[in-house]
RNA sequence: CGGGGCGUGGCGCAGCCUGGUAGCGCGCACCGUUCGGGUCGGUGAGGUCCCGAGUUCAAAUCUCGGCGCCCCGACCA
């Protein structure tokens, strides 16, 4: 219960100039967040009451599931990063004591939590475990953006289970996804799990919840039943009209095309039967031949990958005479290692002929050059999955949750001893989701022109009432006594007290997007009733006065 | 890390090119007015012009250096 002429509230009417996201704009103009510095935002009351419903709604989930909420510091000494060899990461913040010891600032928790484990589980019995906490973090981001989808210092929730073996962490694992599906769905927004990459992380399987919105950083590739990251997804490729096959390769005049597109204009053949060279730097292993269809693109995530090694794309000076000059690399007589990627179907194909102003047409992927094979490619939307046509789309990730196995419950010594009395690695998982993208992600999905509209189970207040008319009027009196019945009626008000003109209210009131309004006014009190608005579509209707706050208390039930 | 842009009252901006009294809108304070869509009129407060050095009689303006912020890309545990 709040009177707005007592909070901390300062609506704008300009977005800052600086901001592009949708979220940004709306959460300063709404009053929500201020900014600090670059990717650091201090949470002005109301906002942060939107981000105490979210942390809420994910710590009464996962006490569900039977975690147990704890809480460790944010400043950590550097010793067990270094075990785990996660010290190098160039996004920790890195600094030292009095002493001199060096300290770190926490991006994550896994060192830590590990290393309680280590010395407080002793046996079998005392598995499995699950512990969280909700604490912040700190990464030195290279380019924090877009308010607060990118920070340097963000709130997580962060969770950890720790298992006998690996199907206990499976369990786990899908206990956590119980936990989070429902969440999610409480807090009212948009969202899907999609497979992910392990990343730097390490482990075994890895999931992203992601909610689709125009600021998002990531892409997800979706088709019924199939959801995943655009870095990891998998498809068939749409089909390619190639020209008839050859009996050997031919070689043709190119000069000066050195793109995709020119060459396929010029030979009059669509870009996909054509085939891409992209050669680049493996690890160990020099230099590779990639070739992909000339209508996709290399993944190099996937590609990385597949090959088990890091990747990076060669220097020009890097490039093997054999594969030939840039813009006319070709796999025949290349004296490199060729990978082709699986979505190039049989056929011959027009390639670079690794020779000056040349191409080749009619080459035969295992006919005129050896290669291995492999899915490299990242997916195009219009690409199929089990026949069905992939489409893609922008998503922030609000949560990933990876099966870790014992990547640091090995370094860290976190052991128990089995029935049998033998020592082993407890085997991890850990989950992690970001009130404040849940939030942002809230904003993105449900704003219109005229600001935020909440889901109920996260907004600021459940309604905002407006008192119209002079301080003192009737209207306004008549206001005050609903303030009351409905705080009665339990529903959490904030009520409009100033002494503004009426568009002011209303418009600050769709701006914040509280999932009801009320209005006392004039127009509607000659009848006896008030306004109720729903803000989500801004339909509006009337209720008797009397009797009102239970007439509303029953219609915010029935919001999404 | 590469590219681009910006820094002038709380917010949004003009002034800078061509050096000479720091300006506009919103907001804020006060008076009056209005009271179902940011009402209208009046009065007023509020600024180290990001920082430092230089040029000059004189710098928001020109030069050099630094810092900060934003956007695009790279990166993103």
């Amino acid at each position: 219960m709040t009177r707005l002429s007592q909070l901390l509230l300062p609506t704008e009417k300009e977005p800052p100039s600086d901001a592009e996201a949708l979220s940004h704009k709306l959460m300063v103009r709404a009053g929500l967040i201020r900014q600090v510095g670059a990717g650091l935002w201090s949470w002005l009351p109301a906002g942060w009451r939107v981000h105490q419903k979210v942390t809420q709604i994910v710590r009464e989930e996962m006490d569900a599931i039977g975690a147990q909420e704890l809480l460790m510091p944010v400043l950590l000494p550097a010793e067990p990063w270094r075990k785990t060899g996660r010290y190098a990461i160039e996004e920790m913040f890195k600094l030292s004591d009095r002493k001199g010891a060096d300290m770190v600032l926490a991006m994550t928790h896994e060192e830590i939590v590990t290393s309680h484990v280590a010395q407080l589980v002793r046996s079998y019995r005392d598995l499995p475990l699950s512990l969280y906490h909700f604490q912040v973090k700190e990464r030195d981001e290279p380019r924090p953006r877009a308010g607060v989808l990118r920070t340097r210092e963000f709130i997580m929730k962060d969770s950890y289970s720790f298992d006998v073996d690996v199907d206990g962490l499976d369990a786990s694992y899908a206990r956590h996804i119980e936990a989070y599906d429902r969440m999610l769905d409480r807090c009212g927004i948009e969202f899907y799990r999609v497979k992910s990459d392990v990343g730097m992380m390490g482990g075994t399987d890895a999931d992203e919840y992601m909610a689709p919105c125009a600021a998002g950083e990531d892409e997800v590739a979706l088709a019924p039943g199939y959801a995943a990251n655009v870095e990891v997804a998998s498809a068939d490729p749409a089909p390619v009209d190639l020209p008839p096959a050859l009996d050997r390769p031919e070689t043709v005049s190119t000069p000066g095309l050195t793109t995709v597109t020119d060459v396929s204009r010029e030979l009059g053949v669509a870009p996909g039967a054509l085939l891409k060279a992209y050669p680049v730097t493996v690890e160990g292993r020099g230099v590779v031949l990639v070739l992909v269809r000339g209508d996709h693109r290399v993944n190099e995530i996937k590609l990385r990958n597949h090959l088990g090694a890091d990747v990076r794309p060669v220097r020009p000076e890097e490039i093997p005479a054999s594969v030939g000059p840039t813009g006319f690399l070709g796999p025949v007589g290349a004296e490199v290692p060729i990978l082709l990627d699986d979505g190039v179907g049989p056929g011959g194909y027009v390639t670079g002929a690794g020779r000056p102003d040349e191409h080749l047409r009619g080459v035969q992927p295992g006919r005129d050059f050896e290669c291995e094979r492999g899915d490299v490619r990242r997916v195009e939307a219009g690409d199929t999955v089990d026949g069905v046509e992939l489409r893609i789309e922008k998503a922030i990730e609000i949560g990933n949750i990876f099966k870790l196995g014992t990547r640091y419950s090995e370094p860290l010594g976190a052991s128990y001893l089995d029935a049998e009395g033998k020592s082993r690695p407890v085997v991890m998982g850990s989950y992690g989701l970001g009130p404040a993208r849940v939030v942002a992600a809230a904003v993105e999905q449900f704003a219109d022109e005229n600001g935020i509209s909440w889901p109920r189970a996260i907004a600021p207040y459940d309604l905002e009432l407006v008192g119209l008319g002079k301080a003192g009027s009737e209207e306004r009196e008549l206001a005050e006594k609903l303030y009351k019945e409905l705080g009665e009626a339990g529903l959490d008000v904030l009520y409009d007290d100033r002494d503004a003109g009426p568009g002011e209210k209303f418009a600050d009131a769709e701006l914040l997007g509280c999932p009801l309004r009320v209005t006392v006014g004039r127009r509607t009190l000659s009848g006896g009733e008030v306004e109720v608005q729903v803000r989500r579509g801004l339909e509006a209707r009337t209720v008797p006065l009397e009797g009102a706050a239970g007439a509303v208390a029953e219609l915010w039930k029935t919001l999404p």
